[in-house]
DNA sequence: GTTTGAGAGCTATGCGCTTAGATAGCTGGT
DNA sequence: ACCAGCTATCTAAGCGCATAGCTCTCAAAC
């Protein structure tokens, strides 16, 4: 690799001073044209290309924007480039069926950072995405909020604390709801009236009266999730669980251990309403193995809206969140903060859709 | 906002220099324990951020690699963050099936993006991925080119002499296969023996005589497939087309056309054999507005494997890339000329395997 | 008692760019 | 002939960090 030209390079090639070498790139109109020419010639030439590092440290603003991803599967980030890659000249394998691909990609956040990516571009950014990798979230952090002029970030990737350092230099915002009064710029869906729509369709159409709510609640989202749901069911006169099904471990891992345990004590209930696609899809597999029949014996439910749930079957009936307008919603926040700073954190909430498919027991089509 | 700490603000609080403070960053066993907790606390305290871009410019690397994003959808990319936002407190809209969505996200480019993410993280880098956006596709490659220290490019988005000033800078890996003889890297799969193994299933498994190849051949991957398409049709002794189905708006635009006019035609094959997912869907959809039936009146096949491939209804037999693979082994080479300069492009083939599903006929499970 | 050498920390410089303010070259009015 | 008012360009001062090379301290070695 050759030393890279810079713009004294650039200057002297072209007979000017590096300061005409900057403008005629970032403020063309101050440059005579002719001059502009011959900076833009020398440039091509040299095969110059102005060093964003220079630039960020000079003017102060990178114009890029940071995205922490969020790893929801730290166990497949970490399978190395090479694996699979040993027979390159073998014979292609025939592989009747596999969806297991789509299990894993794309999950809700993959959509949401889809959003987040069009905006940028669409704005003029350029995006920063983090993953943890093998160093702790807080280093991670800390390298890509040191290079770029606002973040995004996922719900409970990050420490409250840290994420309140950050916000105090660039402007953040998270796409969940906002827990507590924070500094920071929120994304969210109404998960409360999307759920409790989705639960009034299971009492309503279906006039199922044993509902069971699935799935971790800690998460604020998941919380207002739970909360529509049982909104729904004290609306319809209905026995209130006091509290969801879930596992220390994490139902998608102890989906069967659930089914297990809740067939050993016959208390299946007529409906499991989950707390998100991923976890209604874990639990369709588990009443699978056990031959349980959805719709027919159980019907389930989801909440996101992901890929996966529409290639199983039966097809899984959710709330769809506008992943990728909360991207792009989430952007615009940042890029507004930035342009017009000190103004309070903003909080924007999203509508949800209500997708009836076959996991419920309607006949879509 | 307020104004970012910077090394001197911490030297200042710990009392030391900032040379110290920057040892107790980026070299911890070059200061003594208790000065480095000195030094650290004080950053904390600070809400201390080091600069990306000034470290990029003093040490001469970023630790970031960049992706230019393939935009396949610029229609799609261009709204407005706000649009869909209007009524946030209206009641959730019940939305019985919609799977137009997952048409267009994750794509065969998405998927290996995401391989390139988890590469990246796992290795320790940052990613920053750039998009057309509104400016010119050079404006932009510049503007991720002056970021990072390696770049990789999806095939067909950027002109082969832009590329190769870029390349001679920093090292550049393109995911497509090697068109003549050029200083890049490259990723590719098995397009050839992919292509020509699904044609030989479509001959001999389902005893089809009359296989049309659909798509654009421009690409060097989309030539590549019907060289295996033509290869398979070849040893089977069949009549070999001439030239590809295609029309200059583009299949998928076009594909009402396409198939009107071979129905006008009567020339209607036994099998459409398509370049890729994408084409074959569209032509699917085509063929289904007819009254034509697949696979019962004509088997149609893709390439590449795309999860919305596997959402319609016939299930799309196809040939699957590695997608993940491929991003993880673009980063692979890219970190490797890092370490090891001077070293001469690489180009890796990676293997790909057949999915057969319905659209061929098959019956899969 | 003097010398050596190994830490531990500091000084000083430069990375490549932006930009405020200085300067030089014109035009046109008086 | 002189000056005001432009315009086109330049000079110079950082931006925040990394790091080569230097200084200082202190203990071990002689």
């Amino acid at each position: 690799m050759a030393k890279a030209p810079t713009v004294y390079d650039v200057a002297e090639r072209a007979g000017v001073s590096i300061a005409t070498v900057s403008f005629a790139f970032r403020r063309p109109e101050k440059v005579k044209e002719s001059t502009r020419e011959l900076v833009l010639t020398a440039a091509r030439e040299l095969g110059y290309v102005p060093s964003a590092s220079a630039r960020g440290l000079a003017h102060g603003r990178t114009r890029a924007l940071g995205l922490l991803a969020f790893e929801y599967l730290l166990e497949s980030a970490d399978q190395p480039a090479n694996s699979g890659a040993s027979q390159p000249d073998s014979a292609p394998l025939v592989d009747p069926d596999s969806d297991e691909d789509f299990r894993h990609f794309p999950l809700y956040v993959d959509e949401v950072q889809r959003g987040v990516e069009l905006e940028c571009w669409r704005r003029g950014y350029a995006l920063m995405v983090g993953g943890r990798g093998h160093a702790n979230t807080e280093t991670v952090l800390a390298d890509i909020a040191g290079r770029v002029d606002g973040l995004a970030i996922f719900p409970n990737t990050v420490p409250a604390e840290v994420l309140r350092r950050i916000a105090w230099r660039i402007p953040v915002v998270e796409m969940s709801c906002k827990s507590d009064q924070d500094e920071i710029n929120h994304v969210t869906v109404d998960n409360v009236g999307g759920m409790r729509a989705l639960t009034e369709h299971l009492i309503v159409e279906h006039r199922l009266r044993n509902l069971a709510f699935v799935g971790d609640t800690a998460g604020s989202d998941q919380a207002e999730r739970f909360q529509g749901f049982r909104a729904a069911v004290r609306a319809a006169g209905l026995r209130i669980p006091r509290k969801a099904i879930a596992h220390p471990g994490g139902v998608i891992r102890y989906a069967d251990v659930i089914v297990g345990d809740l067939l050993a004590r016959r208390a299946l209930p007529e409906a499991f309403v989950c707390a998100t696609d991923q976890e209604a899809l874990a639990l369709m597999d588990a009443l699978a193995r056990v031959g349980v029949r959805v719709p027919g014996d159980v019907a389930v439910t989801g909440f996101d809206g992901i890929a996966a749930g529409r290639i199983v079957r039966p097809i899984l009936t959710t709330v769809r969140q506008p992943m990728e307008l909360m991207g792009r919603a989430a952007v615009d926040i940042l890029i507004d903060q930035l342009d017009r700073p000190d103004q309070p954190p903003v909080s924007r909430q999203l509508p949800v859709r209500i997708a009836l498919q076959e996991s419920c027991g309607c006949q879509p089509k």
